[in-house]
DNA sequence: GCACTTGGTGGGAACGTTCCCACCTCGCCA
DNA sequence: TGGCGAGGTGGGAACGTTCCCACCAAGTGC
């Protein structure tokens, strides 16, 4: 029992007593149809149990309510990264108003890239969030290309044409040397992000900005790059050491890193804060609970999920909208690390 | 330029000189096509650019080649609970080879779940994974009256009819306090997870079956109940200490909990592992870096997501296929804890 | 030389919607 | 009374596939 065939719309256009269409009408909220009928068809509806199929919507309206949210499993963050999560939990939390579905795409390797084209090719989703963008990354344009709605946490670059959302890095940045100058460091060095990525590039800057600002050089000997991983944090850490070995504060661009930074220091008996003040960013949930606490640039993560899904839900509905670019503010988390 | 009109199976046919349903076999592999029409249709499609388009298939299929992944998040845990995010990352890896679409689903409350319940109606997928179920969970009883193949990453209770994937809690945590006892600790408490889900309770049952065997009672004041939240171990840990002064051990139900439980025991002025010994359960990534380092139960996380995604492809693929109960084990990871 | 298989092929129908259009019935106005 | 717009309605066509079936040609066995 139970089973049965489903119904379809045909069936409850039967059992109301009227045609196909004006079953449609009712679903679709058109305001033409009479209270009468609609009430009948209101009954059928839940008399059968009836649930419109939406893959036979789909196809003739080419459109299938759901989006993808493309992160690069490369970076295989997703898990030690908790940016990536609360940017999923954002975008879930704007899409579940809407009934937009999102499908979830970890990209590893060049092969999968061809498969999620292929995918949005096939017309399954009906725009695109891209997460975690590097400069020369292809994907951005072909998606473009195809005309396919796509919005951006991050950018490829400063002169990014296609609508993104991100943290205000730059400020983000600056603000957590300053902290560092004001507490009286002198010899303050960074550990950068990727630099083929705009996220890496600019928080790089802020670094400097800050220590021109307050009349000092940015010495080459300070910069260490390091990939995001607490493995890549250790190691820039140690080169940093090996080449600038008076730093007395490191600003780490990710807590990650920062991490990895610490436990390098340890190893190599600098005390935090005492002889290094270290600074992160991205103030994950873990940062109160390293040791010592870890001082951290806070930036709205979840609010970045939702800000990039409502952009593109806005691009879907309008594709003739203007591209969008917002930044969002961040916020210096002092703790006991600085 | 560019855009043009999306070519369709017909389009490919015309230039190919053959007939829609050759192509079609064409592309779904069927060898009774001669070489010249294949090799033609080949052509034909390279030329053209063509894709298939997946909602006519799924239309005539009725299949959609994507599965959904439903998560609590009223446990509001994805973010701060890394276990998610490795079964997510597991899933999608076992999805990776199939083409199968992914579809996250982020339940928050009652209304979502009807949502989800429509969109299951809705036909927009071939199948549903559940993590994280609760005793009387109303949803796998529905998909299972729905006919749609459902796996659960654990388990409603130990009869669980539907197939399901989960780790060896009780040995896990047997194994946790045997090694407590084989540190000398006497008075070994335990912070459990939610008592209405399976794998709290289970825990809770290796607690005391290894107290059981090394011939101690179970004490009562010896055990409270958290909710698999940091502040929820803190709590716990308040109330533990209060009913039991003399503790001088926990096993922590997960380290999310058993880092809140930290935190208390310091503000106490308790010192770990010296006054009390702390094991948690997971082994995330941030056990190492908790001050001290925390020793834990591993769980294989992310082969959990990989198992879970196999035996519903194979559900899906065999719908008379009989359940599957798959157990996969923990091992115990030493650290400065305990 | 005839029936009978076997590999290969293509057209019609179906999947369950939405959209376009034609139509019907009012009430209103000249 | 006749024309006309407007609200309400339903049937046909279309969306792009796959599946069923009919068909055709070239063998194969008697």
């Amino acid at each position: 029992m139970g089973g049965r065939q489903r119904p379809t719309i045909k069936t409850v256009a039967a059992r109301a007593g009227v045609g196909r269409t004006t079953v449609s009408r009712v679903i679709n909220g058109s305001t033409l149809v009479s209270d009468e009928a609609r009430a009948a068809v209101l009954a059928a509806i839940a008399e059968l149990n009836y649930v419109p199929n939406s893959v036979a919507r789909g196809l003739v309206t080419s459109r299938t309510n759901s989006v993808a949210l493309v992160i690069p499993e490369s970076e295989s963050r997703l898990g030690s990264e908790p940016y990536f999560s609360a940017v999923i939990r954002g975008v879930s939390t704007a899409l579940a108003d809407t009934r937009t579905q999102l499908q979830l795409m970890l990209v590893r390797d060049k092969g999968e890239q061809d498969q999620l084209t292929d995918s949005v090719a096939e017309r399954r989703v009906d725009g695109v969030l891209l997460v975690s963008v590097h400069e020369r990354d292809p994907l951005p344009g072909l998606l473009e290309d195809m005309g396919l709605p796509t919005v951006l946490a991050g950018r490829r670059s400063p002169a990014e044409p296609l609508s993104h959302v991100h943290a205000d890095n730059l400020g983000g940045a600056a603000a957590a040397v300053r902290h560092l100058i004001a507490r009286g460091r002198t010899e303050i060095a960074t550990i950068t992000g990727p630099l083929d990525m705009d996220v890496g590039r600019t928080r790089l800057q802020g670094w400097r900005d800050a220590l021109a600002e307050a009349g000092r050089a940015a010495d080459g000997r300070l910069v260490a790059t390091g990939d995001f991983t607490e493995a890549g944090g250790e190691r820039a850490m140690r080169s940093l050491l090996e080449a600038a070995p008076d730093l007395d504060a490191v600003f780490v661009a990710s807590d990650v890193m920062a991490v990895g930074a610490m436990a390098e220091l340890r190893r190599r008996g600098r005390r935090v804060p005492d002889d290094v003040a270290v600074v992160g960013f991205d103030d994950s949930f873990f940062a109160r609970h390293t040791d010592p606490p870890l001082t951290s640039v806070r930036q709205p993560t979840e609010e970045i999920g939702t800000t990039i899904a409502r952009v593109l839900l806005r691009e879907i509905a309008d594709p003739e909208a203007p591209r969008q670019h917002i930044v969002l503010p961040t916020s210096l988390v002092v703790r006991g690390s600085s």
